[in-house]
DNA sequence: TGAAAATGCGAGCGACCGCTCGTATTGTTC
DNA sequence: GAACAATACGAGCGGTCGCTCGCATTTTCA
């Protein structure tokens, strides 16, 4: 059912996606228009329907995007290290940092990850996201507390995610000069969960 | 502005408020429609705006009679305990305990309290909401850790009532032979963040 | 008891939504 | 360069939303 793109194609692909992040960011996934996404794109409402198929399969293309994205980043930030024998405060550094950096670089990003309440579609569009996140925090909860039993690990690494999720938008949204403190926090809030999972 | 309430009309303000938590709950708050609103309360569309002049303002007036619940159940359970003494796993049985109670008995609670992205008529709506919880946290984070900053104070009151915001879902959403692990959970979470405050 | 006020109704307005479709233009292929 | 596919357009369809308005009914109160 694919049908062939030309070069300038998978421009405009590419375009609508950074458009529909941007509207994303500003406006919240229901309030970003289809008709504003591709105005922000540059293109007309019926152009944006040559390359996607609905709005919620812009959602999932640009989930993808930024799964591909993430894991390059965290990638190339934890390449090789011993996440066993870290110190917990330089662990929290490297898996902190870059996902903050991330969040920071990509406003859309939280629109699509940090929503308690996505309507179902919307919810499966970003299901690749939660799961990515979930893997890298269970393998290193794995190596970190290793008493930990499957079912737990599994618990833990959602309540992670879930902090990490709900204090991304108290760093982002906070005015340049306080966000250090913010981000202290949040590695506090995860340090201290983790220390207690240990103890 | 205000027009003089019939025994009946008060009743049915009620009603709606009541028809409105439960649309919340089920559907959240963009897709809760007025008239939806209304059919649940057996009313006609009109004559919800007989009593409310906006969708905004049954939200308003929902987060209002919210907090006043809140604040009774809270005082019931706090009654004169000395915060700063109680050790630190009965003050966080004595805090979440009736907070997730309450979000049990009221599933509308919710959509109007743990939404990190909401419009911004919801937002100020909710406002009231966050403030009581922000205020009364502060308090207690007066008494448990006197070395704070007020900024530091403010701060911190700002991330334990986010993470219980992040944290509730996962309490209510589970089933209910999991729900005392994710309280244990949650409890876990608040109290290695205050630990790591003190120390 | 009668006028005024409060309550109640529901069709439907205007705005916006996701999306379609007929048509024009540009690019590819032979 | 002819035939065809891909890209581009934008008016507008069918539907939902918050909300209104004209009008009927019930309650209050002098």
């Amino acid at each position: 059912m694919e049908r062939r793109r030309q070069a300038r194609g998978e421009r405009r692909m590419a375009e609508i996606l950074d458009a529909a992040a941007d509207a994303f960011a500003e406006l919240g996934y229901e309030k970003a228009s289809t008709n504003a996404i591709a105005a922000r794109a540059g293109i007309s409402p019926g152009s944006l329907y040559q390359f996607f198929p609905s709005k919620e399969a812009v959602a999932r293309a640009l989930a993808d995007r930024f799964v591909a994205d993430m894991r390059t980043a965290h990638a190339s930030a934890f390449g090789g290290a011993d996440v066993a024998a870290m110190d917990l405060g330089e662990l929290l550094d490297r898996v902190v940092d870059p996902l903050v950096a991330f969040n920071l670089a990509n406003p859309g990003f939280k629109a699509l990850f940090a929503r308690p309440d996505m309507p179902a579609a919307l919810a499966e569009s970003s299901q690749p996201i939660q799961a990515a996140m979930l893997g890298q925090v269970e393998s290193i909860l794995g190596a970190r507390v290793p008493g930990l039993s499957p079912d737990g690990r599994a618990r833990s690494a959602r309540v992670l995610v879930r902090i990490f999720q709900a204090m991304t938008p108290l760093v982002t949204a906070a005015p340049e000069e306080e966000r250090p403190a913010e981000i202290a926090e949040l590695k506090r809030v995860l340090g201290g969960y983790l220390t207690s999972l240990s103890a």
